[in-house]
DNA sequence: AGTTTGGTCAACCATTTGGTTGAATATGCG
DNA sequence: CGCATATTCAACCAAATGGTTGACCAAACT
């Protein structure tokens, strides 16, 4: 079925799917609110509670979350409950790992990772 | 020192480095710059040839990637050598994973921290 | 020295993005 | 019914993105 005119990385580079996953997460406030529902499923005006931002600026980066796959929303009531889906991040891991050819996890260069950052933001 | 008034989680998600590396992952032509990096280190002319596009667009797109930290440029002569640096795909792929597995969120502390953030960018 | 080659810069353009506000649409409650 | 709550829609706006072209600079060839 998978023509092989063009070499295998193709499909996964070219995937429109990856262009919607990598640029919801390239948000921050996008990435919060995925953190938020790690926690738990959350209806639209909870999840906007911590946000100094509007509810219609919320509503439209759960649409994009939602289009990425990252999140699903149903609706019970009169309330939209947003639920995190885990698989469209995983693909694009998994994605990222076999085509960077490291090592699947190092939590080492994570943490150096993440206290730069923290000290970063000391010394502002 | 690592300061832990906020949950670990947070940097992660706040990060104006993930912002970076995910907005430059969001493109097809940045993707396929890569995985043809991938195979061994290219001038910026053979990286641009197989692309429908200017040079000059793909010089910017080799910035992009630049800042992001996904790839080195050095200039060797009159040629600019583009180089894979897979650590902020591996930063951003470790990320990630942590969305596979259910790590305990504080919600409260990141309101807090929030608030903070806002109450600060309002006295300048 | 003169010319080609490799690459960036600057100005411009169309489209997308991330936000706002106010009106609209359900749904639930007294 | 009449009103409050939950969420989206529509129109708008500023800024960022992804592309173009032509000028430009630096290194190499003859």
């Amino acid at each position: 079925m998978v023509d092989q005119t063009f070499p295998l990385w193709f499909s996964g580079v070219m995937s429109d799917d990856l262009d919607t996953v990598f640029a919801a997460l390239a948000d921050p406030t996008r990435r919060a609110i995925l953190a938020m529902l790690l926690e738990d499923d959350m209806a639209v005006t909870d999840v906007a509670e911590p946000f100094e931002m509007s509810l219609a600026a919320i509503s439209k980066h759960l649409t994009i979350l939602t289009r990425a796959g990252l999140i699903s929303q149903e609706k019970r009531g009169r309330v939209k409950w947003c639920k995190l889906e885990p698989d469209a991040l995983r693909a694009a891991s998994v994605w990222m790992q076999g085509f960077g050819q490291f090592e699947p996890v190092n939590l080492d260069a994570f943490e150096r990772f993440l206290e730069n950052q923290l000290s970063a933001g000391d010394e502002a």
